[in-house]
DNA sequence: GTCTATATTGTGATAGAC
DNA sequence: GTCTATCACAATATAGAC
């Protein structure tokens, strides 16, 4: 129950809390954040934000749910889908590189809420299972049952995605069009490709001297030579 | 003056106070951090922390200044040196695996708190500076002087080290050892598969369903293969 | 549903004895 | 130098009017 107790729940000003929410802790982190800065941001009361969401810590929650959930399934469908590996490194890359251009915190904050509380492991756990579990209804079952409990294997990325990414990584090694290379060491080698340079931006900032600009066109060139370079990687 | 006013500064409890600090900050960040954990951890009372350090916010960044100074250093020597490009991937990525493997927090702290506090960045840059700088002078002048402002050029990475690494990488482009590739982007690149994994530890935990021992093995796995990926993306 | 006012706790910091 | 005791304030949370 969630939800607000009975009457219209406007969700309106409920979303509005959560988009401030989501800004604030995104730029501060959890701990750094303050309700009343919340508040501000969203233009209403500091009781309103207890009134939605019972506790700072239940918001938290909810807006580390929304950001573990927009940071990764996109990768799971691509990888379990039917395409040649070649096309899924390159969407893969694209994706990322567009998507956390626009949301430039989203990674540092979900890498610094994970090292901070262990408690949100857990919590990324299920998202990443919900996420897996809908994956595998192509398109009926309505996007927001609340269960779905269709996950396979032991794990989180031991479902269809994993399975098939060994396979293809196998086949290809079996014709010598690839390098012999576990689905783990080859998903964190583009992981890290993709996601590093947005959650150390500010590194990069001091060490390399980037602004804003700079950084924006680093990433423009990296958009153009990362695949070839992870390809070449990966030849025999 | 960052030292206790007078009498014998007992360099033993500050050094207490500043590992208890290290260990506690590392773990849940600044602002997570509670100065009463850190006494405990020290073994001495709140009001010590204050006698040595005037305030958690100097506490914070004595800390800062020293898990930089760990983090950074070594790559920028390696760069300088005169060793091969070849040695000098192989030198970075064994440095970087065996030495955050046994600071596990380290990487997540440092991207965090830069994320997490702005005024950080400038703090960073000097610490590089101050790492170039004292590379510059090969054994002579006492490795703590305060100052030696031998810094090159606008940026922090525009010392020594980029440019030798730049010249390298031109060479080797010429001679068709090397694909054409920037500084940045090899920097970056060769960072990312070094660093990500460990601030990204627990998404793995969360993904990949690693636990400490896979983790270990994981990274065992990468310290034989990750140098060849590297390189092999490296070649026209 | 939304506000104002207030209760309550947590936490950084200081005073002062030893 | 190190401790105990305490202050002062910041921040989460709630009560209750509208």
């Amino acid at each position: 129950m969630p939800k607000p107790p009975a009457a219209s729940p406007d969700v309106d000003t409920e979303q509005r809390i959560l988009d401030a929410a989501h800004a604030v802790f995104l730029r501060g982190g959890t701990t750094g954040a303050r309700m009343q800065e919340i508040a501000d941001e969203a233009g209403v009361n500091k009781a309103l934000l207890h009134y939605y969401f019972r506790s700072k810590d239940r918001l938290a929650e909810a807006v580390f749910q929304r950001a573990a959930t927009r940071i990764f399934p996109t990768v799971l469908r691509v990888l379990a889908s039917d395409a040649e590996i070649e096309q899924k490194v390159q969407a893969i890359i694209t994706h990322y590189l567009d998507h956390l251009s626009s949301a430039p915190y989203l990674a540092g904050y979900v890498l610094g809420e994970l090292n901070q509380h262990p408690e949100r492991i857990t919590q990324m756990v299920r998202a990443v299972a919900a996420a897996e579990a809908q994956m595998d209804l192509p398109v009926h079952g309505h996007a927001d049952a609340p269960f779905t409990p269709r996950t396979a294997g032991p794990g989180p990325l031991h479902g269809r995605a994993r399975v098939i990414l060994q396979k293809q990584l196998r086949a290809g090694a079996r014709e010598g069009t690839l390098r012999p290379i576990s689905p783990e060491q080859f998903l964190v080698n583009l992981l890290s490709l993709c996601i590093f340079p947005f959650a150390a931006r500010p590194m990069l900032h001091a060490v390399l001297g980037m602004d804003d600009a700079d950084f924006r066109r680093f990433i423009a060139q990296r958009r153009k030579e990362l695949p070839a370079f992870f390809l070449r990687a990966l030849q025999p």
